[in-house]
RNA sequence: GGGGGGAUACCAGAGCGGUCAAAUGGGACGGACUGUAAAUCCGUUGCUUCGGCUACGAAGGUUCGAAUCCUUCUCCCCCCA
């Protein structure tokens, strides 16, 4: 398998420094991505640069992940309008916890000499003195160079100014691909497409303090066919941590994209080959509704992630909540049944004395659970045809229910617009 | 250190004594259509016991009445040194 080669008609690929495709096609090249420590979780957007270092073991080469604990205290100003804030030590500890165990996931590292490796930059930063670094390091670089990279020039030409902190950030990340060239071999450093500029003031670090060479690789970043954000929902970030965005969630997501989207997302997300890709895109076009490419490209992200169990599960509650099943279905099922195919739809409590003179939807939803955050909005959206009680439209904000409702003598799904599901629990 | 400009809802941005819970655009959410898609169209976008209440950087003041005027403070930007 040729790494290149299958970055380039994933469409993965964005820019490659000329000399690097011979390189790997040499043998094998030890290369490195960055992970950004600002939250405890990985989130889908990483997941790109993820398959990146997948398709890049697979190809027979040595990748480094890198976490960054001494990046992530200055932040990266590429594709930012405003200077960040610093996470506290302490957070970043935690952060690079939660990451390191979701990598662990993904790569292999324990398949002989091309067996993944984690890094942290941290630890080959915190005994490195100022003095020393802007000697040893700062003294290679010219700031001319720096200030023509384009996320300096944005910063400087915007109106929210840059911090010198922010501005040495392309320093501290170059000295890590100098560092980790000098000490493991590492040739290469890919990335998103912003990280281009990083990645080279690394490559011409390494030329001038010691005059070696080393390469770079960029990957598309994930678009969505309209121009919004990859990876948000209402909900806000798709974790990869199931505590944080649920598996049935998680699904969800993946299984709500777009026609156009899931074309190039198979290719970026599953490692399907070209065959199993097109005959799919076929079977998509042939007959759209059945939405072959969403449910594929959905279930192979998901057993990835979370696995086959989780998977079946959020299957389940899908057919379930979208499917023709009645909600009377159950009454067919017990609680711990009940409870599993409502696992990661959002539940409430509330107590059976509640619904026994009746309550008005608009308490229910807004007071006694928190479906909505204020009664005002309740009954606008119920006005708005927006609501229903156990797959049933709400008429009006006044509506009463009672104990009749429920299902099971316990159970009351709620809906807020077609996709939000909520159950609600009296005991 | 000197001079100037600014801070308005999620964001951008109008308003410059009453008719302002605040134009417009974007975003977000909801509805219709569909395929849990896209596009399109429509609606909503401070809280409320529907009497009101709290809001235009913060605190005071003027006024019957302030987002709008005055004072002080905080923060931001620009120019000069």
């Amino acid at each position: 398998m040729n790494f290149v080669e299958e970055l380039r008609w994933r469409g993965m690929l964005h820019d490659i420094m000329p000399g690097t495709e011979e390189l790997l096609n040499k043998g094998m090249v030890s290369g490195y991505i960055g992970f950004d420590p600002t939250a405890d979780s990985l989130h889908v957007g990483s997941l790109a640069q993820i398959m990146t270092m997948i398709h890049f073991q697979r190809a027979g080469h040595k990748p480094f992940a890198l976490v960054g604990g001494a990046t992530g205290m200055v932040g990266d100003p590429s594709g930012k309008s405003a200077e960040r804030n610093l996470l506290s030590e302490d957070a970043l500890q935690h952060n690079l916890a939660g990451i390191r165990g979701q990598l662990e996931k993904f790569l292999d590292f324990d398949c002989g000499a091309n067996s993944a490796r984690m890094v942290n930059n941290y630890d080959w930063f915190k005994d490195f003195s100022f003095l020393n670094f802007i000697r040893d390091v700062g003294k290679h670089i010219t700031v001319n160079y720096m200030m023509a990279k384009d996320s300096v020039k944005n910063r400087i030409g915007g109106d929210t100014g840059m911090s010198f902190t922010e501005f040495s950030y392309q320093l501290v990340q170059g000295y890590d691909f100098y560092y980790l060239w000098k000490h493991h071999n590492c040739a290469l450093q890919m990335g998103g497409s912003d990280q281009w500029g990083n990645i080279v003031t690394g490559t011409e670090l390494i030329r001038r303090k010691d005059a070696g060479e080393a390469f770079a690789i960029t990957t598309q970043l994930i678009k969505k066919a309209d121009g919004t954000k990859f990876g948000k929902t209402e909900g806000g970030n798709i974790w990869l941590d199931p505590e944080k965005t649920s598996s049935y969630k998680f699904y969800q997501f993946w299984l709500n994209t777009s026609d156009e989207d899931a074309k190039t997302y198979v290719r970026i997300f599953t490692l399907f080959d070209r065959e199993t890709i097109e005959s799919l895109e076929a079977d998509q076009d042939a007959a759209p509704h059945l939405r072959t490419l969403q449910k594929a490209l959905a279930k192979d992200i998901t057993i990835r992630v979370h696995g086959e169990a989780e998977y079946e599960k959020a299957i389940k509650s899908s057919e379930f909540l979208f499917g023709n099943t009645g909600i009377e279905f159950l009454n067919e099922l017990n609680d711990a049944e009940v409870l599993a195919l409502f696992e990661g739809v959002p539940n409430f409590n509330i107590s059976l004395n509640d619904l026994a003179n009746g309550i008005a939807a608009v308490d229910l939803l807004a007071a006694s659970t928190s479906v909505f955050p204020s009664k005002g909005e309740a009954k606008k959206m119920i006005a708005g045809g927006g609501v229903a009680v156990n797959k049933v439209k709400i008429n009006t904000a006044d509506d009463v229910y009672n104990k009749d409702v429920l299902i099971n003598g316990k159970y009351l799904v709620a809906q807020k617009g077609k996709k939000n599901y909520f159950l609600i629990i009296a005991e």
